[in-house]
DNA sequence: TCGTAGGTAGACAGGTCGGTATACCGGCGA
DNA sequence: TCGCCGGTATACCGACCTGTCTACCTACGA
């Protein structure tokens, strides 16, 4: 018969880790059991295990496949970090959203060396490495701090959102990041959006 | 005999409470046993079972007893809300810090109905009150939102210090809320200090 | 044509979980 | 003096966890 899964053009390895990956934002990582993705993913817990050797790195490997939120590539250093933040109000409103996965999972997972918190602490650098690029370029007075700060207000945002469903948060960390940004840029870089 | 136990000067609850505390948030609620927290806290099962008719009370319980960032009570507004983000960079050098303790357990109590996220949602209520009051007290000019950004920031500097044990999220954080607290006020409210 | 890679089905091992039960005991107030 | 409250010690229950096992099946390429 070979009931074969509905999505069976994307590789199966993926296609469990996506699944695992909705049960576990959804439902938290250590109330889900292998054997749930296994039976939601319509696969065997044998077959899962052939493709993650451990519940730990197929979390790790579901979260590396967690939606994202997509920064603009484009535009003035300005525009881009207020497009960063319109991109995550955006992604608020669209996803059923309960939290930020990243600081959902280094909530759950203590052990810092976790190979899904490895994932989460690279993103984050990256995150505030691209603020960083982003201010610099725009010739902020003081960069790091600036930097920093807009770091802190994305995080805060997200977190913030975790109990009020609205985008209020990350609307208010718009402004918050415009307002900065103005204060501390040289009044000749700032051009039109 | 009667082995008591160091503390015998608290009642015994808040005692259980305190240690049950500090296990869920050093070691992750899920990853300690009530047979862990009746051990540790030299008590028997039974015991414990007697003051706290369920695990899920006792996270409740212990949460409730957490450690709290102190907020000024005296001073003008702008002080008040600049001192309790430097009362958060104080918090954050003294305790061995892995996460607010209250987004760290909103993580891993997915059931938003747990009697441990619904004083997490009081707490949050009444510091974005506080936040308000304060910002309505200056005359700053839009507080609803100088409020939430207020907020989002101390969440953000709160989450952002999760992953690394500096304080430097936490200073960005109270720089960017004098900053915003300048451009929002009306320059005669603001005083010394 | 036929071997094999990769899937299905489902039982099982060993451990831990939250929570309860039985039996005992000592200090303290009426 | 003595009942009883609140503790100790320990065994136990059923459920669930991660991870492994045997046995079988099927599509596909050399």
């Amino acid at each position: 018969m070979m009931r074969t899964r509905a999505r069976s053009d994307i590789p199966l390895a993926d296609h469990i880790a996506l699944v695992a990956g909705g049960l576990f934002y959804r439902e938290g990582i250590h109330m889900v059991g292998v054997d749930r993705v296994a039976a939601e993913a319509e696969v065997t817990k044998r077959t899962l295990y052939r493709h993650f050797p451990s519940k730990d790195l197929l979390i790790a490997a579901a979260l590396r496949r967690a939606p994202k939120i997509r920064f603009p590539r484009d535009g003035t250093p300005r525009s881009q970090i207020s497009g960063a933040f319109r991109a995550m109000i955006e992604f608020l409103k669209s996803s059923s959203y309960r939290g930020c996965p990243y600081i959902i999972a280094s909530a759950e997972l203590v052990d810092p060396h976790h190979p899904a918190r490895v994932i989460v602490n690279e993103l984050v650098r990256r995150r505030r490495q691209w603020f960083h690029d982003r201010v610099v370029e725009a010739g902020a007075a003081s960069p790091e701090l600036l930097a920093e700060q807009l770091d802190v207000l994305f995080d805060g945002a997200l977190a913030n959102a975790v109990k009020r469903s609205e985008t209020i948060p990350a609307e208010a960390a718009l402004a918050a990041a415009e307002s900065l940004l103005d204060a501390a840029t040289p009044r000749r870089k700032r051009g039109a959006a």
